[in-house]
DNA sequence: ACAGTGACTACAT
DNA sequence: AATGTAGCCACTG
């Protein structure tokens, strides 16, 4: 198993959402300067798992809010629950004012 | 070294 | 507006 530096990259921009925040693959892409590596971010979060310190995968979305993820968790309805334990309101596999709470790595760094 | 894969996104019809 | 198709790059076998 050998990590990948983008990987890293990308471990280390999901580590920065801040709490009750959420971001999009593909804005974490663009923080990287590979704006359509988005495929790439989630490959990378696949892997998420086994890294440390723990990465807060639950905060990274698809661009439409869809937790498109949650399957890759331990328990399905874990990510759903870490969201809303972070005062995230999740409805039918969408987070809410998805448009409010959308964090830009690119412009809060 | 080649081809397949994927937690996406943007463009086209 | 909604659905379908194609591009994209790094990793794995």
């Amino acid at each position: 198993m050998v990590a990948g530096d983008f990987y890293n990259q990308v471990y280390e921009i999901v580590r920065l959402i801040p709490f009750g925040r959420v971001t999009s693959y593909g804005a974490i892409a663009k923080a990287l300067g590979s704006g359509k590596s988005s495929r790439l971010v989630g490959l990378a979060m696949n892997h998420s798992h086994n890294v440390l310190p723990q990465v807060p995968a639950h905060r990274v979305v698809n661009r439409n809010g869809f937790l498109t993820g949650k399957h890759h968790f331990t328990d399905e309805k874990s990510m759903q629950q870490l969201l809303e334990a972070e005062g995230i309101q999740v409805l039918d596999d969408q987070i809410q004012d998805f448009n409010r709470l959308f964090w830009d790595p690119l412009k809060e760094l």
